[in-house]
DNA sequence: CGGCCTGTTCTGCACAGCAGAACGATAGCT
DNA sequence: AGCTATCGTTCTGCTGTGCAGAACAGGCCG
């Protein structure tokens, strides 16, 4: 990023950067848009108008806004709908089974999509991320399916400089760690993308070999052990066999 | 696209416009932007260097300006600078065994990016695409980097809207043409995105099976030949298999 | 149902964005 | 190398556009 330049136009300023923080934060309401940009709420809702207008913004369900097709994120519709009924009831079970609250993501460009959350019953758990998206390379779902990938498919999706992400993604470093998430076949993400949250994650095959899904187990931290580690990647296991099952039947 | 919001801001409107062209269209001057914009040069120079700003644009080596990071387009940069010495030797020579004019290109996203063109020598020739992008469903070197990937990544990479680039792709279509592509070995793009251009291409291989540059090689329509095809085809295939071999020795 | 909060619509006003002019840089030709 | 035309960049006066506040509409919760 450059200076800011001598003849700035305000209102352009505060457009593309509600573009930015809705590419960064996901879904954000007209009142905290307007509280980010220190602008009156009419004037976001006119800004993000505007955005909506020119593809940089799409409304979701829950009147709130979200980065759209022109900052290079399709929004995921027909798809994601027939992924989650398959993939939900399977969720659910993987969740009962083992009471941490579980995820099914997809890998878009750098980032993963939440499609589905079911949350953990007790108390003390990780919430519904549905709708949310991390950077692929700290999250475990997103980063079992850049493990799914070549290195030099990975390195193309890094090439080139991230300003609106920093810090730069290293990739040498993520390309070994994309080798150990192959050689044990599941990822971890320890506190890497939220505190208090470690997170397990697996691709998922799709039905000619190729993983553009993951499903993930996330716990609070406090209740990780490294002992018991085994068991939950064997239950993502068997979770991500039994949706590759159901794939291959519907196509 | 929806349609104009009733309280418009002309200024945010230039500015998210701009931005779309420079993603569509590659790299422009600042007289081109203003023409384009129906603006003052000194308005659409402002309008890029708030672009700029906020990573929504990028400055070219030659006074021009591009899309930025912002855009989801990172801007190939180091990997590239090795993919074109490697793959120039080879470029040449084919453009000199054909005389037609060849291309490198790298799939980002949805789209392909113009790395190297090596010109014809002929008068009449199809030009330097360098820098350039165009949207993959269309392209020859894209049809075949889609026809490398699974009918599920295709889908995941097309699903949503994209009224930035009508008309919508038509899926059932792109993944019909994709089998033939795949049967075939090559793809052809004949008028598909310029008028009187006609280009076959073909996909390279990285050095772990999974392709993302392909060599193509552009002609003006008119001296398409039907029955030279399998011959054009062959010359792809030699020196896809040749770069496919270097890349196997240096990756 | 009522109250509260948030999204959406409307309008008066002053200052921000615009275009034109001037200046600086570049490219091409002789 | 010098000159010219074109294009990029900087500056400024002015008016109409973008802003905030007020009013209205919609949604959610007790």
């Amino acid at each position: 990023m450059q200076n800011r330049p001598a003849y700035a136009i305000d209102s352009v300023d505060h457009a593309l950067r509600l573009a930015t923080l809705l590419r960064q934060e996901g879904p954000l309401g007209v009142s905290e848009a307007a509280l980010r940009l220190g602008v009156a709420r009419s004037t976001a809702h006119r800004l993000l108008a505007m955005l909506v207008y020119r593809d940089f913004a799409a409304r979701d369900a829950r009147r709130r806004y979200v980065a759209g097709p022109a900052l290079g994120r399709p929004v995921p519709t027909e798809p994601v709908a027939e992924l989650r009924s398959l993939a939900l009831p399977h969720l659910r079970a993987l969740t009962e089974r083992v009471d941490e609250t579980s995820n099914l993501t997809v890998l878009v460009g750098d980032q993963v999509r939440f499609v589905v959350t079911v949350e953990a019953a007790r108390v003390l758990r990780v919430g519904d991320r549905e709708g949310r998206a991390l950077p692929a390379h700290l999250a475990s779902g997103g980063k079992a399916l850049l493990a799914s990938r070549t290195d030099e498919e990975v390195l193309a999706l890094y090439a080139g400089p991230h300003p609106t992400v920093p810090p730069v993604v290293d990739t040498a470093a993520l390309l070994r760690e994309l080798r150990r998430v192959r050689r044990r076949g599941f990822a971890l993400n320890d506190r890497g993308t939220e505190a208090g949250v470690t997170a397990i994650g697996r691709a998922v095959r799709g039905p000619r070999g190729a993983a553009s899904i993951a499903v993930s187990l996330a716990m609070p931290t406090s209740r990780f052990r490294r002992d018991r580690l085994a068991g939950w990647a064997g239950e993502l296991a068997e979770t991500a066999t039994r949706i590759e099952r159901e794939l291959a039947t519907t196509g």
